[in-house]
DNA sequence: ACCTGAACACCGTTCAAGT
DNA sequence: ACCTGAACACCGTTCAAGT
């Protein structure tokens, strides 16, 4: 196993993640990062064992930007202030984004992002027991809330296309007026609001 | 826009599906897939008009096998059976089942599963207003917790690593005594009852 | 109506070599 | 210490042709 390079991993995670937000994750190429750094493709190679480890890099690059100021307020505010600095990432880089839901996040910031939720939820009065559970529901929750508003499941669109049809969806009939493109900071909102009604008193 | 031949549909996405489950989501190519009809690449083209809509259809596919009992019980139980059901859909076929994040579910199949969650919502008193956010919310966490669940995002010892970091990381150590890998059965199911106690007095 | 063959412009990665 | 060149075994997809 050799020992990796470390001089130029910046700028080369730069240069990837600069690809995959103007070009989508499809063009992310080992060939394509490597024109961008002006090297040979084989060059990446010993600052990263492989493709897969520089998108794990990648994704701690996303972490990074996820933890700036230490957030004064109470556990509600800075509960909600990471929550929806989360949203703003997955709209900033939304193809490389989605990552973060299939790789754990063990990198120094990853780890200092989870503390902050940990300590939000031990102010609330979360017992210790329960924390690292609630942690997994909220983070599980906001990630994916983030992709699929990025990613086009709760597409404008789709709910119209529902609409039409009757007798196999009578639920969909009924609710017809409701089933309109929905505005998703308010969404986002009354998500997180209910949310916190299950922390309080968990 | 060419018209679609039907007739092989279906054996081609079996086969898809099966490669997938098989070897992962990363083997599943136009020309593996191709082999193991028994044909040409280039035969492919004929039913799916590139490889994006045949993995569309392996998302219809997966949907099919989400409604079929339509399941008696109170709106509670019918509401937890699609979510377990979910689940264990992504166990059954973890590498095609993240594919359900990002692609809204306009299939026949998809929307039957969402009108029947729309029922249960009504039922439990859910003002119809709420309904469909409700639903985007269940069903957001539900998927992205079968998702972080299957593809390692809760993996064991990811926990571990963190506790070692001391100063960086204050609520791990005090939390350290329930950072163990958990019992997913028993979080998915307690998870499940908080969101349950969103829904009543929304 | 359904399928094939050859070709194009790409991939990730290994190995041996070069400064 | 850092980088390159050539090669291998792959990709998705187009186009023209074959039965």
């Amino acid at each position: 196993m050799r020992k990796l390079k470390t001089s130029r991993q910046p700028e080369i995670l730069g240069a990837a993640l600069a690809i995959a937000d103007e070009r989508g994750l499809d063009a992310l190429s080992m060939r394509a990062v490597a024109e961008r750094v002006g090297v040979t493709p084989m060059a990446l190679y010993g600052y990263f064992r492989n493709k897969d480890e520089l998108l794990d890099g990648l994704v701690g690059r996303l972490l990074t930007k996820l933890s700036p100021d230490d957030g004064g307020g109470d556990w509600e505010e800075r509960l909600r202030a990471i929550a929806w600095a989360t949203r703003r990432l997955a709209r900033e880089h939304p193809s490389v984004f989605p990552l973060l839901l299939f790789r754990p996040s063990v990198t120094p910031d990853g780890v200092k992002v989870v503390d902050r939720l940990y300590q939000a939820l031990i102010e609330a009065g979360v017992p210790d027991a329960d924390v690292p559970r609630i942690e997994r529901m909220l983070s599980t929750f906001v990630i994916g809330f983030a992709i699929s508003e990025a990613n086009g499941r709760f597409a404008a669109g789709s709910n119209e296309t529902r609409t039409r049809r009757g007798a196999e969806a009578p639920a969909h009939q009924r609710l017809a007026g409701h089933l309109a493109a929905s505005d998703w900071d308010a969404e986002f909102a009354a998500d997180l609001a209910d949310l916190m009604r299950i922390i309080r008193p968990v």
